[in-house]
DNA sequence: GAGAAAATGGAATTTATGATCCATTTTATG
DNA sequence: CATAAAATGGATCATAAATTCCATTTTCTC
């Protein structure tokens, strides 16, 4: 049973969900769930918006305040609010606040590498281009299946289109050069490929390109340079140039193309066969 | 007189208390004053609080924000409350809408993705703690190997770290359940695991944490809530939230996270043995 | 599969809070 | 100093929000 003293600080109130949250029923648990997620709404949100987002009664989140030893949500919002630090400031200061850290600690860091990444996503639309961006989604999903390529870098970007796709019911295959297998017969008259390369462009791509479009299936290329590798066999081009920060580049902005991408072949393609 | 439209923004707020505050009798002063300097105070307090701290009646305060152009207190609460907690709920709508009916082209998607991808970078700079980050870097640069895993939707995600882990040269290795084999007896005494996983939480990846945390192996967990499967394992907890529509959801957010706490690890990381 | 216990949804009730109003006080002006 | 206008305090009213209660549904146990 939960009659038990309330949390009196933040952290308490975290480690008794946490022990709570063990044995919750079906209700309780969602009510678990968007608490601990939405912590920092609590302070200024009525039962009624709480529950809604949870997706449950407001009687049900008045029971899960007092499984948590608290009198009800007021009480609950009364240690929020309480503990409620200065209202989070805009983008722009708690960027600063980050970067304020000592230089090169994780957190500064993660402050840089949000920033590029915003960068990178706004420059995304200025690159790509509509037009060939819908003749993609187009022959993606009048192919029988997709072959996705991408090595390197751009494994993990492979990997993600092969994840959607599964899951919007696409037939794709994931190429992955497992144990320097290509696979290349696996792609047939009526399939398209789809290919990710950046700069230090690997060659297996390259090699399952060339060959793919020696036998004219259709060809999505997504990669950094108009004038790369790939330009010579002719593909559907997606143009991304990814800020760089030191060394390193932050792929937001590829996946984000790609989760479109992805989305867009989904739902045109018609019901699964 | 006060009757105008009330101001939209924090910006404009601070534009009009300004302008509004040079002619003001001494009450309606010590509101403006108040107020002023207490701005974070007011999304989370009651007319009567206010007023308390102001050292003025409810009433007064009352005629103060009709004066600045809001119909009451309420009205000008809102305004900080929704500044506050952001445009998060605005997206679930607009993403479920989409999911419903998708209509429009691949670039208007596109354009919702590069939207979303930017507003969740932003929120991750709310819901990872700081604190927890220079851990999880510190603890994984003290392991001998740091074991990957991730599946499913974090499966893109776990081969992202381990490519930069190799590119940086920390030792590093990624669990991939291939062939069904867990590998579970490479992680070894000195050694720490670094697990993804997300809202449908795949149990391989559970019962690997499970069997590394009985064995004491240090664990650090990027996960989307700390009340999930993995809790109780009390891990070094990343927050990520992202808000889930099934394949809608953007990994953005993750991927940098991940690159940031890769590139700590690989800079803290003693030059390689 | 029957019965009991737990969980849940939704309406009814109570409380707290915001908003309004007007008598009283203060300030400005001739 | 008198008068009018403005400002203020506090009580009252209206409303929205929190809380409770109970009938219905679900889940567990024998």
């Amino acid at each position: 049973m939960g009659d038990n003293a309330p949390p009196a600080s933040l952290k308490a109130f975290e480690e008794k969900l946490l022990e709570v949250s063990e044995s919750l029923p079906k209700r309780l648990r969602q009510c678990a769930d968007y608490v601990a997620a939405n912590k920092d709404r609590i302070a200024v949100s009525t039962v009624a918006e709480m529950a809604e987002g949870a997706g449950v009664q407001p009687s049900a989140l008045m029971r899960f305040c007092q499984i948590l030893g608290f009198s009800g949500f007021s009480e609950m919002q009364r240690l929020f609010r309480e503990s409620y630090v200065g209202g989070w400031p805009d983008y722009s200061t708690r960027l600063k606040h980050l970067r304020e850290k000592p230089e090169g600690s994780p957190a500064a860091l993660l402050g840089e590498f949000v920033d590029a990444g915003r960068a990178s996503l706004e420059s995304l639309l200025n690159t790509v281009d509509p037009a060939n961006l819908t003749e993609a989604a187009n022959l993606l999903s009048a192919a029988n299946v997709v072959h996705i390529v991408g090595l390197g870098r751009s494994f993990s970007i492979a990997t993600y289109m092969a994840y959607i796709f599964e899951k919007m019911e696409v037939p794709a295959v994931l190429h992955t050069s497992l144990g320097k297998l290509d696979n290349r017969h696996a792609i047939r008259k009526g399939d398209a490929l789809l290919a990710f390369t950046f700069s230090p462009y690997s060659s297996p791509t390259l090699d399952l390109v060339e060959n793919a479009a020696a036998r004219n299936i259709p060809i999505v290329a997504v990669t950094d340079s108009a004038i790369g590798p790939l330009a010579k066999f002719r593909p559907v081009t997606l143009l991304v140039s990814e800020v760089d920060f030191g060394a390193f580049r932050s792929p937001a902005a590829t996946l984000c193309l790609a989760t479109a991408l992805a989305v867009s072949v989904g739902t045109a393609k018609p019901g699964s066969a």
